[in-house]
RNA sequence: GGGUAGGUAGCGAAGCGGUCAAACGCAACAGACUGUAAAUCUGUCGACAAUUGUCUUCGGAGGUUCGAAUCCUUCCCUACCCA
């Protein structure tokens, strides 16, 4: 049984910043709600890029919804293209990967997304499965349908001429490939973010040139990563991973610029409207501190992605560092088999400093404790003994073990 | 195929024979401060050794020179214009 549709489109159009075309949406739900037959929501995963943050759970947070409403969750797994190898950074060639990869990712890309899905109840698809099977004659007549200019309209490609950055020609095939795997699967809503607008859009097209009924395309919010400017990705080291350590999570979070706050709560937690409302209410007023409603946000996000108790756990543990700056519960062991050593070698040997340059700039800096104690003489030569706790900057610790 | 402009540290970008381990910006790291791993300010930011030293870096390989990121040869790569 579905919900009505206004029901359900109330739900759908929440967070959006698209619906193309709105009205198409509506009689895709009429029909199915008269059929008794549930929509094929696709949304696409990149498998070259495995590990997932929380800005693809935006977009999954709204497949969720789709599967909430009894409609079929579709994940498309690019691995045709993954093996192919997409060059989409700027001077560096993709990796290219190989069908054991493109597995390997793809289930982890599964495994992570069943966090926020029903997992049971969708479908995963790699698109080898109908891309290897196209011929030449074929693809030229997929190709033939479209016009270079169609393609270059494409923001990215736009730039990319103007900065005069390479455009490799496979590259302009993608969006054709993508559009092609709505209609294989017989997409019925594609959902993106809205940096695959146009993507999503050429599935409409080679759905309609191959006289099927076209998607609707559902575009999302983008969110910023930990730094506040650009879009999180992984590759730009701002994103909070949704299989990290609930310390990090928590961490991330509350390094991410105030003015984020509300954004990340609306997109990335499943607060209810009602409490947005609140939230928002909360920030406005400066009488408060931003920390502690950034504070919840990291315990949302690690109550989502862990547990609650998790999520009291790394609170208080985060307190306890950071503000009262004692030393955490739970520190990492070295294990030493010597009696003394210098203390640059020492942190050098267990990953506190990349190289001993480094760690004597950290003492230098005033940046290195043992108990405690700050050290400031480069030479020291250590005597070990059993649960020292050496500190570095305000988050390495480490404990001898003998 | 012809022409032009380029390839510099994590990224962007100066430098165009010695004073270059290489300006500057961003990122990163550290310190101070703070209601936050926000903001702001200060510092660090190739490696090794130590108190002004040594070694490896400026697309690759050779060469010229007392001395090269800087000049020459050659190769590889990229963008743009022309065909």
């Amino acid at each position: 049984m579905f919900a009505s549709v206004k029901e359900q489109m109330d739900i759908i159009r929440e967070g959006t910043v698209e619906i193309i075309p709105e009205d198409e949406l509506v009689k895709k739900f009429e029909k199915s709600i008269k059929k008794n037959t549930p929509l094929n929501i696709k949304l696409g995963c990149d498998p070259s890029r495995p590990d997932l943050h929380i800005g693809h759970s935006v977009v999954l947070n709204k497949l969720r919804q789709f599967q909430e409403l009894g409609h079929n969750a579709i994940l498309i797994v690019g691995d045709y293209t993954g093996m192919i190898g997409d060059p989409s950074g700027k001077k560096k060639t993709r990796p290219q990967l190989t069908f054991e990869e493109t597995r390997i990712n793809g289930e982890s890309y599964f495994e992570q997304a069943g966090k926020i899905l029903d997992v049971s109840r969708a479908r995963v698809v790699y698109n080898s499965e109908w891309l290897s099977k196209l011929d030449l004659k074929e693809l030229i007549n997929l190709l033939s349908k479209f016009t270079v200019q169609r393609i270059l309209e494409r923001d990215d490609f736009t730039n990319r001429l103007k900065d005069q950055t390479e455009i490799a020609l496979h590259e302009l095939l993608y969006p054709i490939m993508q559009g092609y795997d709505s209609y294989a699967i017989d997409a019925d809503v594609e959902l993106g973010g809205t940096d695959q607008k146009f993507n999503n859009l050429v599935g409409r097209d080679v759905q309609k040139r191959f006289g099927k009924e076209q998607q609707v395309v559902i575009t999302m919010p983008l969110i910023e990563g930990t730094d506040g400017s650009e879009k999180m990705s992984k590759s730009m080291d701002n994103a909070i991973g949704i299989t990290e350590d609930p310390k990090d999570i928590f961490g991330k979070t509350m390094s991410i610029p105030d003015i984020l706050i509300y954004k990340y709560f609306q997109l990335t937690t499943k607060v209810s409207l009602e409490e947005l409302a609140e939230i928002k209410k909360t920030l406005e007023n400066s009488e408060n501190n931003p920390r502690d409603t950034k504070r919840r946000l990291g315990y949302e996000l690690v109550k989502l992605y862990y547990d609650a108790e998790t999520a009291e756990k790394t609170i208080e543990e985060f307190d306890k560092v950071f503000i009262k700056k004692e030393t955490p519960d739970d520190i990492p062991d070295h294990e030493v088999k010597v009696d003394s050593i210098k203390l640059i070698d020492l942190l050098t040997e267990a990953k506190l400093s990349e190289s001993k340059t480094v760690a004597r700039k950290l003492i230098e800096q005033g940046a290195v404790s043992i108990d405690g104690k700050k050290q400031s003489d480069m030479n020291l030569v250590i005597d070990l003994k059993d649960g020292m706790v050496f500190k570095v900057g305000k988050r390495k610790f480490m404990k001898i073990k003998k």
